[in-house]
DNA sequence: AAATCGTGGGA
DNA sequence: TTCCCAAGATT
């Protein structure tokens, strides 16, 4: 049995500076990197495609070009920048995050993990990518890219996540001397542009001759997962309430949990055996409901949504309940409304 | 340590 | 339609 030399990191980066991607967080070649922008890009990277992270990213660097405006802002605006992009609980870790940063190490972002790991947000992948991204200091950021190529190259077929400690091991074991910056970000191109889940461009890859999942045949499997859960059905009504000035119920959802902290409107609990014939009790006023046809359906991570539009209109000099206010049809889109609730307004405006 | 936490696009 | 999943963190 021959073995074949060992893959290094030199196949990659050659190939890298070539091919890499431009990306509006990313430095040109030359320049440095801003680790307010590093760092503000990873968070929304976070299970986030980078096609959907690139419009906000540019919306909060024009917004708040630095971690002291961004720390400055009130907390509604933060949360309206960030709505539609998910993931609500990653605003809030941001907005806390650049105070930190801000008032505690004037504006300047610690240059290692175990610092950045404490701060809010900042977990072990994002605390890697800022290291070696923003600092060119020695580290690893092991996000799906980094799991898929080394599970891949060193033919790991242990199943995730355990399978990480691996992952990770590999991946340091190819650390370049001063390029630690680039080699993370190469990893990921090779991961989102070459070495993809479906249908790997194994004959184009830096690293084809040596990768050992091409050579057994098995590449496309990796890595390996647990199954996956089945998404259950939750129900619930939802109740759009127009004044007849225009303007809208909307209230704020507490700061944690599923669409922590964002505006909404007034619904009732979403089970998977809500009981629609006493929608009515739910209602958070009394009025003359008309409930609309079809349903709103939206998918979150763990189940999926069916919702029940019901619209009322309530009088002039209605109050607005107890945590609720009255939005003026003209600013209803300043709301820091997730994607579920523009769904429902959109459906409830299209029947009024 | 398993669950929780969004969204939109592509196969 | 349905399924998959994308630069994970938190509890």
């Amino acid at each position: 049995m021959i073995s074949a030399r060992q893959p290094d990191s030199s196949d990659l980066l050659q190939w890298y500076d070539r091919h890499q991607r431009v990306l509006p967080w990313r430095a040109r070649l030359g320049e440095i990197p801003d680790p307010y922008r590093v760092w503000l890009s990873e968070i929304m990277l976070q299970q986030t495609t980078v096609v959907a992270v690139k419009p906000y990213f540019e919306k909060f660097v024009t917004r708040f070009p630095d971690v002291f405006a961004l720390a400055d802002a009130p907390s509604e605006e933060v949360m309206q920048a960030w709505a539609g992009l998910g993931y609500y609980s990653r605003a809030r870790n941001l907005h806390a995050c650049a105070k930190q940063v801000a008032y505690e190490f004037g504006g300047v972002f610690p240059d290692n993990e175990a610092e950045l790991l404490k701060l809010p947000g900042i977990g072990p992948y994002t605390a890697g990518a800022i290291t070696s991204i923003a600092f060119n200091k020695p580290a690893v950021a092991v996000d799906g890219n980094v799991e898929r190529v080394m599970t891949r190259l060193f033919a790991l077929t242990d199943p995730l996540p355990g399978v990480k400690g691996q992952v990770r091991e590999k991946a340091l074991s190819l650390l370049p001397e001063g390029r630690s910056g680039d080699f993370a970000q190469a990893l990921m191109d090779l991961g989102a542009t070459i070495c993809s889940p479906k249908k790997p461009a194994c004959s184009i890859c830096p690293w084809m001759e040596l990768c050992l999942g091409r050579r057994q045949g098995i590449a496309e499997t990796l890595p390996v997962k647990a199954p996956k859960q089945v998404r259950p059905t939750r129900l619930g009504a939802i109740f759009v309430i127009e004044r007849k000035d225009g303007a809208i119920l909307v209230e704020t959802r507490p700061p944690s949990g599923l669409l922590g902290g964002m505006a909404a409107f007034p619904s009732s609990q979403w089970a998977e055996d809500y009981d629609l014939s006493k929608a009515m009790l739910d209602a958070p006023m009394e009025l003359r409901w008309k409930r609309l046809m079809g349903e709103v359906k939206h998918v979150f991570t763990h189940f999926q949504l069916l919702l029940t539009v019901y619209v009322g209109r309530a009088a002039l000099d209605a109050e607005a309940p107890e945590g609720m206010r009255w939005v003026p049809r003209k600013h209803i889109d300043d709301e820091a409304l997730p994607s579920v609730m523009r769904k429902v307004l959109s459906h409830a405006i299209s029947q009024i």
